[in-house]
RNA sequence: GCUGCCAUCGUCUAAUUGGUUUAGGACGUCGCCCUUUCACGGCGGAGAUUACGGGUUCGAGUCCCGUUGGCAGUACCA
């Protein structure tokens, strides 16, 4: 085909097409930001809602462009109409804002580079393949269904490479007359991309993760406008991450095996190539295999039900942080102090193979970021939690707000914090004997021991020993005297010498102390919890055990 | 089939880029200690002949080749 009949093709094609490629490169012009900035994007097809791989390549996004004072933008890849749920974008939205990571630029908040919803790019999209087929780089194939099935058909006989390349490109070289002819026979039809790619040739490229990636030069005709004008995600990728002036490509690694397309396609179209970063993907085990999360069958696949269990968002994004670099769980662990975000983050820590998900690991980093904040901040977390998630328990947390920030204050203090609790339903079952009205006859029976304990015995320390107004010190010196007043060892040691001298010892005393105001066998501190209680309410519990076990 | 990536305790990984490594840490697990219980903490154990085979080298977890295994892509899905 002559210049002339490119020109006259392109014109037959796309008509409406008013604007050159000049037009768009001058509309969105280089960003102007500091040397090192990175530009990063997350690229969602609304499709459902986001699931743990795409929540720890958001978070990558988001923490590389701002630890370099960077942008990160979210765009909505929605190219595949058939696929797009009903209120695709705003779950998207909201699965990322209850995760905090928010982006510069968005169909939300805007910028200068939009639109950022690739439905509404169509016209720029097809600007640049007009482009192309004025060049000669792209052309319209129109192959039906069925005959590509039977090429490769062919192909898997043959044993040979699948796709339409070389022989197998029947429309590459048509006439313009040809065509024409099967345009006005309404014939449809999609545009490839005319590989001047020969796969005996050898492309290489740096992915920041995986480093120096060689694959033989890409020669595959692949379609770059669907039937309906729509791009495929090839082109919109390329095209959308020139013209945003994505700096650094961070996306799963099921695309390295299309970087050779890619990195085609912004040759030909005469862009910069990007920074490739392509992360592994997060799996599991499944039947002695291993596959990535899968949102329909693991429920942890899913970022909402994380937010249902009670384990913080904080909690997952430390998670998702010690598997983004190697180096970082070291380090959060060895400054208690700082977050996430003064930790810097580098391609070089990331991980080059696929990650287990480890819900124990989760629920250890959880536990840790648990033990670190205060009683009032537990108690805060956890009544929103609640708010969210159980209502009834909500309100007693507000009626005994009180109580109830003294009681997760327990042990709080000191270089080392309790570590009792990692999910915010935790608490609930934890400090189940912190809130009067839910203090009822079944929490004795959930004690997990089987004794009876001397009520009296008790009664006669309560009534007549105990002081809540000393020292911890100088209260387990008055439980020690009034044990060994009534029989029992001073300690579990010396009971241990000669038990048949004894009844018990001090521990056997404060076991049933515990036990009938905390209905519990373990629990913080004693002689704290009952400080918080003071001497009532200690000793209409003990009443209400009595009740039960006399 | 073709193309590419990966391979160190059950899991996540470290090993100063080939040089005291009886391969280190964390999670999990087990035991002991601390202790009024639990948790925390401390100490210790079990758990990896660095997938296997060859080569290069004075020296290999680290470099090369082969084998095996896993994963991914091979769409008018992203």
């Amino acid at each position: 085909m002559s210049n002339d009949e490119r020109i006259e093709l392109a014109e037959l094609l796309f008509p409406n097409i008013k604007h050159d490629r000049n037009y768009y490169e001058n509309m969105y012009p280089e960003r102007k930001l500091k040397e090192g900035a990175m530009v990063t994007r997350f690229g969602p097809s609304p499709t459902g809602f986001v699931h743990m791989g795409s929540l720890f390549g958001s978070f990558c996004d988001s923490v590389f462009a701002k630890q370099s004072n960077g942008i990160f933008y979210l765009r909505i890849e929605d190219t595949d109409q058939k696929r797009s749920i009903e209120n695709g974008i705003d779950g998207i939205f909201s699965d990322l804002d209850a995760f905090d990571i928010v982006p510069d630029e968005s169909s939300i908040v805007g910028g200068e580079y939009g639109p950022y919803i690739q439905s509404e790019r169509t016209e720029i999209y097809q600007t640049y393949v007009k482009d192309l087929i004025i060049r000669g780089y792209a052309y319209p194939c129109f192959m039906t269904e069925e005959e590509i099935a039977a090429i490769r058909e062919e192909q898997e006989i043959n044993k040979t490479k699948l796709g339409i390349y070389g022989v197998y490109a029947v429309d590459r070289d048509l006439s313009l007359g040809e065509i024409k002819e099967k345009l006005n026979n309404s014939e449809e039809y999609v545009i490839r991309l005319k590989s001047p790619g020969n796969s005996k040739n050898e492309v290489e490229f740096i992915d920041l993760v995986k480093g120096k990636i060689k694959f033989p030069e890409n020669d595959m005709d692949l379609v770059l406008l669907k039937k309906d004008g729509t791009p495929t995600y090839h082109l919109a990728h390329v095209i959308d991450d020139h013209l945003m002036h994505t700096t650094h490509v961070i996306r799963g690694d099921e695309w390295v095996s299309s970087i050779p397309l890619h990195i085609q396609l912004f040759d030909i179209l005469g862009f910069d190539r990007p920074q490739y970063v392509h992360t592994a993907p997060i799996t599991k085990k499944d039947d002695g295999g291993i596959r990535k999360l899968s949102k329909r069958k693991d429920p942890e696949a899913k970022v909402s039900y994380y937010d249902e269990v009670g384990i913080p968002i904080d909690a997952v994004k430390l998670y998702l942080a010690t598997i983004l670099n190697s180096n970082f769980e070291e380090w959060y662990l060895n400054n208690s102090e700082k977050s996430i975000d003064d930790f810097t983050f580098s391609f070089d820590k990331m991980a080059v193979g696929g990650t287990l998900f480890d819900l124990d690991k989760l629920n250890n980093i959880s536990k840790t970021y648990f033990s670190r904040k205060s009683g009032e901040d537990v108690y805060n977390e956890t009544l929103a939690w609640a708010n969210k998630h159980d209502l009834e328990y909500a309100k007693l947390l507000e009626e005994n707000k009180d109580d109830m920030i003294k009681f997760l204050s327990i042990e709080k203090d000191g270089p080392r914090p309790r570590k009792d609790i990692a999910k915010y339903s935790d608490v609930k079952e934890e400090f189940s004997y912190a809130i009067d009205s839910m203090f009822i006859e079944e929490n004795y029976a959930k004690n997990e021991s089987n004794k009876v304990y001397d009520i009296n015995l008790v009664l006669d320390y309560i009534n007549n020993y105990l002081d809540l107004n000393v020292t911890n010190e100088e209260w387990f010196n008055k439980v020690r005297e009034f044990a060994v007043e009534n029989g029992y060892a001073a300690t579990p040691k010396e009971y241990k010498k000669n038990p048949d001298d004894y009844k018990g010892h001090v521990g056997d005393i404060c076991e049933a102390i515990r036990v009938m105001i905390t209905g519990r066998m373990k629990s913080p501190d004693l002689f704290s919890i009952m400080r918080v209680l003071g001497k009532s309410r200690i000793l209409d519990r003990i009443d209400l055990y009595s009740k039960i076990y006399k």
